[in-house]
DNA sequence: ATCCCTAAGTTGTCAGACAAAAATTAGTTT
DNA sequence: AAACTAATTTTTGTCTGACAACTTAGGGAT
């Protein structure tokens, strides 16, 4: 039934093949909440709730990027809430760059990149205790193996590609804003060529972490020429498939981000602390 | 009603020596909102303004660990708005990890430990198409060198524990569950005493990726004994401070632990796909 | 057929009300 | 006087209804 199907007439009559019809038949069930190992789940607040299993559809793969979902007062009936608990989950998941809304529009799953969901994380490192040597160190550990791994598993073309991006560096020296996005996209090259979408998904949530810190370092003499010349060197090697030559490589432009990006926050810093 | 002092009679009373306060002059004044340096902020829901109004607060400092909010009523009354965007901008950073609630009590902001806040993490682990060798690859990465370093940094009290979690697991050979909760307790014990706290983010996202599946594994004979026995090899190898030896027994953990789940999914895919 | 404009649909925000749990206060007892 | 207990008051959790602002889609005019 196509045509007929889609008056709305009444709310009582939900008949949409979202993937939320499927979750909400466990909802109904009067009996107690099914099994979950954790501790008791029915006490914390339904919007929480809510989110969790909006949050779950999407891990399981139902609810997948781009996807438009139904409108408030069906997820509202679906899931047997009203509007304010279902809004306060929905915009916590909008907050958490999970969910996008536009006011009139429907929400949509979001890309769900990386970098687009570490960015509320990365507020709170100021807070915390942000230690730029740990960050570091991981992403050392992190960054290593997959440009081992680049090295034995790029294709011809994806070696091709990182050469070039670390080649097209040269004409950005003086441009440091323009250096910045060369940057990422050859680290992305990198990750991806890597073959591990997990490892990739860490690099690329670590290396945004330190963007907004990484920026300050980008305008200093002398860095980006530096970074360009260690990039042609890790590329040169992932092209010749010499692992440890490509993991040396990384690692001394790891160092020099590392000490670069120290003696930018020590420069920025006291401007700061004598505001 | 007791002495008369207290009493809010009005709501348009507001005098509380909050960190509220400040921000809010900015927001009362009825002229075109402060020129930001980035794009139209005006735009944005209310929620989402005020969400990120309190997370720069606690960024700045004006708000701290352990410290209670206002009630939803004076924050409205600050922030101008009504309860429904309020709530949602709360129960956002609830969700975020940010702040804390119980219904009749206070929001209070939590520890902010990182462990609190590696949620967005584990989203973006769990997207996608899901592949067993790729992420046992990448868990081998993260967990050895934590492995490696925990060697080296453990304080006594921690190699100690280690040992103690890896040995109490005998008495749970017969008792699964039981079993699960105590391997979480080693496996954080030895992220933790990694002493890097980005890592040990990366590892526990990892493991809880695999926990649903894991718990199929984990009820087949003979699969809790193995496992005690390389729990126990692993904090030996750590106990004595070698590191080889430590990073080898975690080696041949992580393949066990890859290989049983391997056999678990294959013979419980063919009931789930039977559907 | 293209463009513009109207109308329906959807999210954003507000207001008021009640239930449930916690915090506070008053009272009693030891 | 101190401590425990019970009643009262706060405070969050949820519901209902309504309207404004914006988007989308459909129909009409050129």
């Amino acid at each position: 039934m196509g045509d007929m199907g889609k008056e709305p007439t009444t709310v009582t009559d939900i008949s949409f093949s979202d993937p939320f019809s499927d979750l909400i038949e466990a909802e109904r069930r009067p009996g107690q909440p099914a099994d979950f190992g954790g501790p008791v789940v029915a006490k914390r607040p339904i919007s929480e709730q809510v989110a969790n299993r909006i949050l779950a559809m999407i891990k399981s793969g139902n609810l997948r990027s781009g996807d438009r979902l139904p409108t408030e007062q069906k997820m509202g009936v679906a899931f047997g809430i009203s509007r304010p608990p279902l809004r306060e989950a929905l915009k916590a998941l909008t907050l958490m760059g999970v969910l996008e809304s536009r006011q009139g529009g429907r929400y949509t799953v979001t890309d769900l990149s990386p970098s687009r969901l570490v960015a509320p994380f990365n507020v709170m490192l100021s807070v915390g205790d942000y230690d730029l040597n740990e960050h570091f160190e991981a992403r050392t550990i992190v960054d290593l193996e997959l440009i081992r791994f680049a090295t034995a598993r790029a294709t011809a073309d994806q070696r091709a590609r990182i050469m070039q991006l670390a080649i097209d560096g040269r004409a950005f020296i003086h441009d440091p804003v323009a250096f910045r996005l060369l940057d990422i996209e050859f680290h992305q090259a990198l990750n991806t060529a890597g073959g591990n979408k997990f490892l990739s998904a860490l690099a690329e949530g670590l290396y945004d972490i330190a963007l907004d810190v990484r920026r300050l370092a980008s305008t200093f003499p002398g860095v980006i020429d530096t970074s360009v010349a260690q990039h042609i060197d890790v590329a040169t090697a992932v092209l010749a498939g010499d692992a440890d030559a490509a993991v040396a490589a990384g690692r001394r432009h790891l160092e020099h981000v590392h000490n670069t990006t120290v003696a930018a926050m020590n420069n920025a810093l006291p401007q700061i602390g004598a505001h």
